[in-house]
DNA sequence: AAAAATAATTGAGACTATTCAATGTTTCAA
DNA sequence: TTGAAACATTGAATAGTCTCAATTATTTTT
């Protein structure tokens, strides 16, 4: 196992986290001796919904994708994570599992914080607390969005909330088409691989979008987001 | 007017709520005058989804569906409130206005609480907070279920999951059908009406459920987990 | 560089779910 | 108590989506 790094410390994630800015030098020193740094390859599953969640992971660096798995073996897609961002933090007060999938789409640092560390510095510092719960809240609206998607919309409409959503800036800094495959695409908007497909096809015979290899470029954002609206 | 009630006092509601029952009594007084009481009619919207957001709302008492609405117009419901729940608790570090609507099932009494003093409440209050934010932990994993159930199963596994819900004890006692149209379950279930009606026919035939008037009787709750199960 | 494995694409057919229209039922107010 | 309105049910036609199988392209391994 060469897995786990040589000492990284958190003072370098002050500069980059949001969440570890509001902590002082003797939090930060707190976290750094109650973590846990593991190195996933490519394609590696870092949680697994069900799981007995003991720790909070944060990504130190890399990509993640975070998923929901049924029982017919089916995943959905919620979102993908970078750098400076936490999986499972509502393991901290709710259940005491993972409510989802988290796998590497390239090779990632996690930090694994113990759940009671991370708990103390919660109720001991109010200004880290409040960023956390602003994250629950943005949080949510995003999966607010999902349900109204999958709901309410049928295939253009799904997909195409897809591809508003993996042209975020935050996204596209990362070239994230190059880490998903069409399968990726299609259980982000609940669709079979294979209507994603004829779809992107469509979507590019109407200039939407246009495909190189994995790429995808978005040529009217207007009207992917007339599809969106019309469901 | 007479929608606004004669000055009704938060004591009472540190009986009913685990929310409130952490306030010390300087606390409830605070919030007692930070409040306006409303009385809202069976129907009627309490809250929009896409509004300012200024109050945090408290079901003092009744009935009440929260649901996503979507540009074609179409609705998607999240789940039944009841008595002693809060409505728009996102709002209040997320964005500034209203995820979701809402309306009343049953006349309700709903407790308007400036976001400033929840707020207040908040940071002064740490397991005051540690409740609250236990409550969005819980509310995430249902938002999980949901875009599952949205996501990955057809109508049979949607109806299913939609039944299970609404035959949890806590809806039960409220014999929460009689408030409940076929249209309403539907959009639990994010299907159409008809197909609902034909498909809780079906569920009848196979002796699944029972439907007496609006009430609807789960017989064999154990298949219906198996068809949730299957999707 | 060839072979093997994996991923993407396409077409046809089967299945799923909705819409629209017609009819029956309940509720509620005048 | 009757009529109007809202709700529930059913059937038929249509639209939407998936599955399966075959083919082509790409990537990885040897």
């Amino acid at each position: 196992m060469d897995n786990f790094s040589e000492s990284a410390n958190c003072y370098e994630c002050k500069k980059s986290s949001k969440y570890f800015r509001e902590l002082n030098p003797s939090e930060l020193e707190f976290i750094n001796q109650n973590k846990t740094q593991i190195l996933y390859r490519k394609g590696e599953t870092i949680c697994k919904q069900g799981a007995f969640a003991s720790h909070v992971l944060y990504i130190s660096d890399g990509l993640v994708s975070s998923y929901l798995e049924s029982f017919n073996n089916r995943h959905i897609n919620l979102k993908i994570l970078k750098k400076s961002e936490f999986i499972g933090l509502s393991s901290i007060y709710g259940d005491n599992i993972y409510n989802y999938s988290t796998a590497a789409l390239k090779d990632s640092t996690i930090c694994m914080i113990k759940k009671d560390s991370f708990r103390k510095l919660l109720t001991s510092n109010g200004s880290f607390a409040s960023e956390i719960i602003k994250g629950y809240c943005e949080n949510e609206n995003q999966l607010f969005n999902k349900i109204l998607s999958l709901g309410s919309k049928q295939m253009h409409g799904r997909l195409a909330d897809t591809l508003i959503y993996l042209h975020n800036q935050y996204l596209q800094e990362e070239k994230i088409f190059s880490y998903l495959s069409r399968k990726d695409i299609a259980e982000f908007a609940g669709l079979s691989t294979e209507s994603t497909v004829r779809l992107l096809t469509e979507f590019k015979k109407d200039t939407i979008i246009d495909i190189i290899g994995k790429e995808i470029k978005v040529l009217n954002p207007d009207l992917l987001k007339e599809i969106s609206r019309r469901g």
